[in-house]
DNA sequence: CTCATATATCAACACCTGTTGAGAACCTGA
DNA sequence: TCAGGTTCTCAACAGGTGTTGATATATGAG
């Protein structure tokens, strides 16, 4: 059983009778292979092989593999809209909203996570994908934060940063303690954490309350 | 200039004379390879060109590409005492001591960062650096709270995943506004949340302190 | 001095990679 | 029916990879 095999030993060579649905096939293999084996270990061929066909069919439609990489990295507009309207208040769950927007993006349907989860697997050794999560980590949660305090796009960078490495550590490094924990329990130690990064408790823009500290 | 050059145009073929040091300098370029460029992107004939040597030494010294990214990954000792000392008390201020602790080593002299370097950058595409960086998160803070509360490793290795995501949007990622600030902006975001996620505030083991809060 | 051993280079191996050009089979519209 | 475009397979290329065996030179012990 090598790479090569595309299932039947003597497959036609021309083109397949019926209509063409050959191109999401491909599209759907690429996704799944980027996000389990990462980009340098997903060999055109590999994908190929998963969507049974041959090898320069994929570069016919795609053009080289960091096209084909960027296609599967495509966001869908259900995962981005999760986020936009979790971090829609500056009330005292926007914490808890936003810890959950980040694990349900990577546990949801293979359809949502997958891409993000070829993003995050590539970001080391590609620098499409470098550049998006680049962008992801930046401006994501800045969306809810413009216009609070001068260090807000900093805060927002950090607790984006630390929900992907928690993520990370969950979904793609295996950390046992992490992956084993149910969402909840993660939820309850995490809300209250990113909560005070994203909304400090009264430092000096905003009066202090008389009495909190001798 | 191609990556067969190793300096001289007609290397002589046997022993260099005087005592050898080919070994550490094998392994100091293989350090610098992967820490800056990946397991992936780092060739034995590159790593061999930079030390000044033919690649079948440098496969003579360290039998193969895995055994020598083990080695280049083996963290000194120096790095880990200052982990074994941030964890010492449990006092008000392990947050910041944590913090400062992860910072500083993936910022200071590359004998101790690039190891640690190396071990992210390859966690996601070698077996190796994965297995690694697990045991790093799991394990390394747990030295300082075994024996508190049932959640204690949950916690410990959430703050340390957390902690590793922020090193890695800093400086592998190179999310602007992360690798832009420096440490002690960092610091007096991040220990607040670390030390909340470390130490819980108040729930019911620890007796609350009369007159905290109204 | 002599000889085992560690160090060093060279040439080549078998394999895998992304990518390309030619041509066959099918579909669509005129 | 018959072009014209699309879809599909085959065969091969040029380049890079980790790794190996043969061979040459220096060191160090006896």
């Amino acid at each position: 059983m090598t790479a090569q095999d595309t299932g039947s030993p003597k497959a036609r060579r021309g083109r397949r009778p019926g209509a063409s649905s050959t191109r999401q096939a491909v599209l759907d293999a690429a996704r799944a292979r980027f996000a389990s084996d990462g980009f340098a270990a997903t060999t055109i061929r590999l994908v190929a092989a998963d969507a049974a066909v041959d090898a320069s069919q994929v570069m016919q439609f795609y053009g080289s593999k960091d096209e084909l990489f960027a296609a599967a990295m495509a966001i869908p507009a259900s995962a981005l809209e999760r986020f936009s309207t979790a971090f829609g208040g500056h009330d005292e769950h926007l914490g808890e909203r936003v810890v959950r927007a980040y694990l349900a993006a990577w546990e949801g349907t293979p359809a949502e996570s997958e891409p993000l989860m070829a993003m995050l697997r590539g970001a080391i050794v590609n620098e499409n994908a470098s550049a998006q999560l680049r962008a992801f980590i930046e401006s994501r949660l800045l969306e809810g934060t413009s216009g609070r305090s001068d260090d807000a796009a900093l805060r927002a960078g950090l607790a984006s940063s630390m929900l992907v490495g928690v993520v990370t550590s969950r979904r793609i490094i295996g950390v046992p303690t992490l992956a084993d924990a149910d969402t909840d329990e993660l939820v309850a130690v995490l809300a209250p954490a990113i909560q005070q990064i994203l909304v400090p408790p009264a430092t000096r823009t905003t009066p202090i309350e008389p009495g909190s500290t001798p």
